[in-house]
DNA sequence: GAAGCTTTTTGATTTGCGTCAATTATTTCG
DNA sequence: CGAAATAATTGACGCAAATCAAAAAGCTTC
């Protein structure tokens, strides 16, 4: 059965960069031959391999995107409400070059990628939005790549927890919002390995309570980190 | 002193994905703007952290993406003709999140950022050659990531070795192509490391003479390197 | 709330890979 | 061409991080 957008949500999602600048019409169109799921959480949304069909849009709840290799799994990231995923996939009606599952339960709109197709020729205003997201998430992956290359496993996490503080408006406190062992994955590290990298970060002021994050004194924590903003430059994407 | 492109210089830059599917005029536009310049090897052409200015399109030579962080340096692609650059902080209006450098002495058509933008705007053919360009680029990111997160050194190589055979056509033997400095550098390894890696390779019948590299049995290294097209695709940008 | 699961932590051990240092090969350039 | 510089290789060593194993702590679920 297929449920159609509701207005609020319809609001939400036009908040988005990418559907911001949307004539009326176009986003209606968009709209129209889209539709929304609830998902429980863990379940699969997408294999890596597959043709893809729709641009998904993820309105609540938490998305994994993973990759699998010759028995190895490793997570590529977390995504968090408002935003869109397989962008790439979509525009070059390619295969999926990762999966994705749930995390929480979650809501999520599916657009037919033809429809993206068609307003995109429609639309300059979309196939700016489309090549302006494209490019902020062509650049978050560039520094995914610097992170991985250039700091190691300790460096990333402290890196990590102070965008996280950020994110979270400088609380001294914070949530961590994944488990850990996704973290580590995250990271590019064994859960083991993010359990010792934590205990090496208390001389930093980090304390760790379950999920809950307290960093006592973040300059202290910086000078660790050397975060700079072209490695950690805050985008979900 | 500014320097047109030449027609048929004009005629090579035509045939990228980026601008074949262009009309006559916008491209006209495009390239009165541009102009070419010769580098020889080893000059910086961009610094990470500055603000973009122009897109780059490399006509023949070799140029290194590469990137810096608190003492490191990492090489993050290594381009061959015909290739554009950089067009996600271009369309951006972004700070380089990478560095360039020609490895070789080099042609290089620099194409002013508002001109790109401008077509953009008035050629929707442009905005999905654009589009297509980004999404491919972004693709060949994301293999990147898989790649190094998923594969230890030595797999890397073996898979490495197996892309580069393909590039030249299959060939039983081909060169290297790049200083082994730098592709250690590219794969995400030590100079000494790679040498080893090398010499692990042996067993399965590849062979290296200063830059040449002999491969005895292709399927033989496929059954270490379990290459995937979802990581392996060629894609140079 | 206890039983059974999963996740996290901790410790012991191994290993892949980086670092340091020295030698050999290769390239550059006067 | 030969000297100097740069790259590549090799060996010894150390460290970061993975693996293995087991205990502890958190979650479910009935």
């Amino acid at each position: 059965m297929v449920i159609r957008v509701s207005d609020f949500e319809s609001q939400e999602i036009r908040s988005l960069t990418l559907f911001s600048g949307l004539d009326d019409a176009c986003f209606s169109t968009l709209m129209r031959g889209a539709y929304v799921q609830n998902f429980p959480p863990m379940i699969d949304l997408i294999t890596e391999g597959d043709k893809s069909d729709f641009l998904h849009v993820l309105i609540s709840g938490s998305v994994e995107l993973f990759a699998n290799w010759s028995g190895h799994e490793t997570t590529m990231a977390v995504l968090r409400p408002t935003s869109t995923f397989i962008l790439a996939a979509t525009i070059r009606r390619a295969r999926y070059l990762m999966s994705a599952r749930t995390l929480e339960k979650s809501r999520i709109v599916l657009v037919p990628s033809e429809d993206v197709s068609a307003v995109f020729d429609l639309d300059p205003d979309f196939a700016r939005a489309v090549v302006t997201e494209l490019a902020v998430c062509y650049r978050a992956n560039v520094m995914t790549t610097k992170n991985l290359k250039l700091r190691s496993s300790l460096e990333r996490l402290a890196n990590h927890l102070l965008a996280a503080r950020k994110l979270a408006g400088d609380a001294q406190s914070f949530d961590l919002g994944l488990e850990k062992r996704r973290l580590a994955s995250s990271l590019g590290m064994t859960p083991e390995n993010l359990s010792r990298a934590f205990r090496q970060l208390k001389p930093y002021g980090v304390a760790i309570d379950g999920s809950r994050v307290m960093i006592a004194d973040a300059s202290d924590l910086e000078g660790l980190a050397k975060p700079s903003d072209l490695i950690d430059e805050s985008c979900v994407n």
